[in-house]
DNA sequence: GTCTATAACGAGATAGAC
DNA sequence: GTCTATCTCGTTATAGAC
């Protein structure tokens, strides 16, 4: 099955939408780049719409199983962080971010790639959150932020990050550098233990009152 | 010049993109949404891909011109996180970060698109750099981050988290909660002033060293 | 500036031979 | 499962009347 028709054309879809974006995927463009009759897409797949749905799926899926061992192995905030990284510059390479990223604009309409946006973000989500409730348990941080939350937050910046590339190399480079910077502060309010923990607590606490 | 034609067919781009996506788009659908006719976009235009980048930096110039009053009013770092909650709340409604994130999508080909959005993210991150100068002036923040590059990186987040709302509105609120309380914690490392300097030079030596 | 009409082509999708 | 051929429709873009 590696070397199947259906494999074939879910890679073809995979590199349309990485080089010319999900705008100009078609019946067309995506069997010539997967070497393939045009008719086996609605032979497989039912329609073209289907076949990027299950493209984001199957791809997103294969490479979240290639960084879980990656993801499960980090105990520290800075493990964490420095895998972030790691994963936004090999999915530089790999493209499949700028799969999700294109895919998630093309579920605008909604319909069936919403849905599997949806998953596929999912995919990414929990990996994130697991760590992190691993990495922040025992911490000052823990206390105050929520890692549901915090995981959305960072999947949808790199899935910006990434689309942000795409017209400005260097500026995306900024901003993962400037990411990395932020992330040693949080470090270090790991790090400071209690005098955070009392001061973030403080600082809750006039902010709460502030919005009375 | 309020009413004019390619007024109207920009407004009629900016509907298409906001309810239906960049792939949605098309000398048809935009004419029939600015109720005009579709012959008229080649005459004030060109050609479709002129019409949406036109439509994309004068949208983006327009409602980066209704918040740069309030960005000059921001003089701290609490009141510009405010803001840029703000931000992505109005333009839930007004819908144009989602304009500017289809058309970046629509950019990965490069061409004129790449160019327009190049042009419209410049406009917001220019707003963000000045404000978040200017706030973290003085502050033990300013030393170890780059504004610059700090823009960028809000900025693509915003994007990300614009895409991931629209197939998972739950989540993308989940996503800004958790950047609210993040916030709170820069705050407090902004409030704990000489100490939080101290601890973040350790902890930047440490960092450094380590990575040798 | 705006309209109708139409050329020229690419799109999704299906039928049917192999 | 894969191919060719084809239908039908939507698409960009232009020509030319008004």
């Amino acid at each position: 099955m590696v070397t199947g028709t259906k494999q074939r054309l879910i890679e073809g879809a995979l590199e349309v939408i990485r080089s010319q974006g999900i705008t100009a995927v078609s019946a067309r463009s995506v069997a010539s780049a997967a070497e393939a009759n045009q008719a086996l897409i609605f032979y497989h797949f039912g329609n073209v719409e289907e076949l990027i749905a299950q493209t984001c799926v199957t791809a997103t899926e294969s490479r979240v199983d290639e960084y879980r061992e990656r993801f499960a192995a980090v105990s520290t905030l800075t493990e964490l962080l420095a895998l972030g990284q790691t994963v936004l510059v090999e999915e530089r390479a790999e493209g499949n971010l700028v799969v999700l990223a294109q895919t998630l604009a093309g579920a605008q309409r909604g319909g069936r790639l919403a849905e599997a946006t949806h998953e596929a973000l999912g995919k990414w989500t929990a990996e994130v959150e697991s760590a992190l409730v691993r990495v922040l348990a025992g911490s000052p941080l823990m206390e105050f932020t929520d890692p549901r939350g915090l995981a959305r937050a960072v999947s949808a910046g790199f899935l910006g990050i990434t689309l942000f590339e795409s017209v400005d190399p260097a500026g995306g480079e900024q901003a993962l550098a400037a990411l990395t910077q932020l992330a040693t502060l949080a470090d270090v309010i790991d790090d400071l233990g209690p005098v955070a923990t009392r001061a973030v607590r403080a600082k809750l606490r006039a902010v709460t009152k502030a919005r009375r």
